[in-house]
DNA sequence: ATTATTCCGTACCGATCGGTACTTAAAGGC
DNA sequence: GCCTTTAAGTACCGATCGGTACGGAATAAT
């Protein structure tokens, strides 16, 4: 068994791993996984390849562990709208925190999840299917919340969770699209307004 | 003064320009300007790098007049939208356009004008920023259709045509995002019927 | 036939790609 | 003092990137 003392045995590390990996995170947000070279990431995480190596495995470990950190960390709206009481909130949450999250001061406009890797050659096709399951991921769990919101009777029985979920998803998506072909941030709310406009009840 | 023979000197070109350009649209719009390589492009047009560049310039060359030709032959829709008689015809007749061709069989999935190249590298910003522009284009036209529609009272004076055009293309651009997430013409349909629930009138 | 012009195919360019061997540095255990 | 273990830095790997020089092949004009 091992000893409870905290410290390891050799070198410590000396860089912040937590603080590289959200480096690295704006980087493939930026650039995508296609247009992000470990130049590129090395650079703005400040450490060189081999301890990029060392930490994280490989640029597609690297992506996958990026896209984890950017679900807990960029995405918390998601999370927020799941827990709304009414389903009306959720989506409303949803859609307007996606439009802010896509339009944060200070961070690439759009959505990691959307242009991470949206199509790509064969070197890109980890990243692209993890994303794939990413979005489909979110379409499920609205999917799931509004199938409760059925059975509460908080929304009409003649509703149908699974294409109320894509339709919030879709706009969702189609927000990160716009932000990162310059729409504002007012716009955007105006976006995610004008489509709660569709919502049932 | 050239004579008005149609022949020119030299020896004449061995392949198909058009259909070649079509080719390589196709892969432009399944890989994404990143990901798809000379190598892959030339495969697919069945030509040389040396045919390519006489006939078409460079990468970003073909990259935009594959564009240029996508405008016209894989987003009809658009321009049949853009004509038709009511503010409501013409939205939907948009988005369910942008559903079937996202979805049309045969053809990769979703948008060449939204997954050609949405996050890049510096190699890639030409044609990012040439996608850029073609989606702010399509809500400029979509903004104008809709100001003739208060204008002619069509729309409600109340409506705001920028914010509408600004909407559908959101939705429509999601349904891009969508269809590569691997969603049915089917459901993309019902998003777009989701969506039209939004409309003023 | 000769010449001019254009196209095609090979073979190659320097640069960059993701990834790694190898050495040196810094820590704990003894 | 060691020895072990892990991290950091350099220097490099083969492969691929976009792009091109060059020579032969095919046509029209002369």
């Amino acid at each position: 068994m091992d000893s409870g003392a905290g410290t390891k045995p050799g070198r410590p590390r000396g860089f912040d791993a937590e603080a590289a990996l959200e480096r690295a995170t704006r980087v493939f947000w930026e650039q995508g996984y296609d247009g992000a070279s470990l130049a590129d990431l090395t650079a703005a995480m400040g450490i060189t390849r081999t301890s990029m190596y060392a930490a994280f495995g490989n640029k597609d470990e690297l992506f996958r562990l990026a896209l984890e950190r950017y679900t807990q960390d960029g995405t918390e709206y998601a999370a927020d709208a799941l827990g709304r009481p009414t389903a009306r909130e959720v989506a409303e949450t949803f859609l307007h925190g996606a439009a802010l999250a896509s339009t944060r001061p200070g961070y690439p406009p759009g959505c990691l999840g959307v242009q991470g890797s949206l199509a790509a050659g064969p070197t890109a096709r980890n990243a692209r299917d993890a994303l794939i399951a990413w979005r489909n991921e979110g379409v499920t769990h609205l999917r799931d919340r509004f199938q409760r919101a059925v059975d509460e009777g908080d929304l009409p029985a003649t509703a149908t969770p699974v294409d109320l979920a894509r339709y919030v998803m879709t706009v969702a998506n189609g927000i990160a699209v716009q932000a990162v072909s310059g729409a504002s941030r007012a716009e955007l709310e105006r976006v995610a307004t004008a489509a709660m406009k569709a919502w049932p009840l």
